[in-house]
DNA sequence: AGCGAAAAGCAGGTAATTCCCTATTTCGTA
DNA sequence: TACGAAATAGGGAATTACCTGCTTTTCGCT
């Protein structure tokens, strides 16, 4: 049997390559192409078709979940497993929802990471043991209303909230999304709203304080 | 020239694993350990001495700012090569300030990973041109008193820079102070360029940032 | 006491952004 | 297929941002 094909999509290329380095000590897994954005990852996967795809949530400019969604829009069917550095608690379910067949840290150990792409390749699900428990205690509990807030917001709605606390400006953030302004500022209101924020810099200042304790775990 | 040792302080296996392979290509860069943490870190360096360290800012529990100040605590001289996610205009100067001698981030190519590396070794800081830049901007904006820049504003500006940070609007701001609303203008004006802040988004990034510090002790 | 330099305070105008409300299109799903 | 949620965006009033220039205090210093 020929071994699969892999795409790496990520913006650190030190990841990457280390990635990169693992799979070539495999038997069954090649890399056979990276892309460090959004863009670059359509056109690869389009001209390479892949038999899966490894990707980081946190891409420049359009995120992974856009990825994820545009991908399956397109057709493509290829099984996508979700390498983050974000706490799965967050993520992975939106990730999953969006049309990924996994969803795992940064912090395992590759062999894990193989473990999990191979999994996928079967076309099975690939979560932690954690996460799959919780999800079965939400299935099986029907009255779970322990939401944080921010689970109420929606991907799209996350992702702004996210570039905003990154200090990007509206308008960049429309650029950056392909959206208009107009569209941006419709997603600041609805995030206010549901964040119970009066204005714009109560805002500014949850998002910045969110991202920190994101990425600072 | 026998080769330098480095110790390698992320929680991705990954990554070490990525910047393992890429030292491992270099004549004069050795990987003599690896730390996923804080404390891990701490008996790898005790223990082997090694000549260099490259770590994540973003550990488990105790963060990488911690870890530099504690080595540096301690009495290790060895130079400290700070490899980050986050955009630099957040944690540079602060991993500078506790005791590191360089800081890039993850999205660089490895080679100039490496470049940095062999930089710091030589006993230089390395930081990215528009970071120095913008330091050198500061340091040689008036007058070198090597204070913090914040202790350039005037009483007032600072006050008005603390409501901004506050989430207060220019308007209250104006009413709370009684001043016009084209006065506190004035002041934010006089605030961005003697922080070097290009717009209105970054300084009240920066206020809303300077506040949460302060309220940390 | 008096000079000069900051600091504090204000104005006015144009460009840009924010805020609030409403509307259309897209999609998953019951 | 019909419905509701999500994504997208436009209009218009209100607010801010960003200039440039001005007056009046305040204050350090000789």
């Amino acid at each position: 049997m020929s071994s699969a094909r892999v795409v790496l999509i990520d913006d650190h290329p030190v990841v990457r390559e280390g990635l990169a380095i693992s799979f070539q000590q495999t038997e069954d897994l090649v890399v056979c192409g990276e892309a460090s954005d959004y863009y670059e990852a359509l056109e690869v996967i389009e001209e390479l078709q892949p038999d899966v795809a490894v990707m980081d949530l946190s891409l420049q400019g359009m995120g992974g979940l856009d990825l994820i969604k545009t991908l399956r829009k397109k057709g493509h069917k290829l099984p996508i497993l979700v390498l983050s550095i974000h706490n799965e608690s967050f993520y992975a379910e939106r990730a999953i929802r969006a049309g990924a067949q996994g969803y795992i840290m940064k912090q395992e150990t590759t062999e894990e990471v193989i473990k999990a792409v191979r999994q996928v390749l079967q076309g099975k699900i690939y979560v932690s043991r954690e996460l799959s428990d919780s999800i079965m205690y939400k299935f099986f509990d029907k009255n779970v209303t322990s939401d944080s807030p921010l689970d109420r917001l929606t991907d799209r709605e996350l992702e702004v909230y996210q570039l905003i606390g990154q200090g990007v400006s509206p308008h960049k953030i429309a650029d950056d999304l392909c959206i208009s302004i107009k569209t941006v500022d419709s997603y600041r209101a609805r995030i206010k709203e549901k964040l119970n924020l009066k204005n714009g810099t109560e805002l500014l200042q949850s998002a910045i304080q969110w991202v920190q304790s994101q990425d600072l775990g």
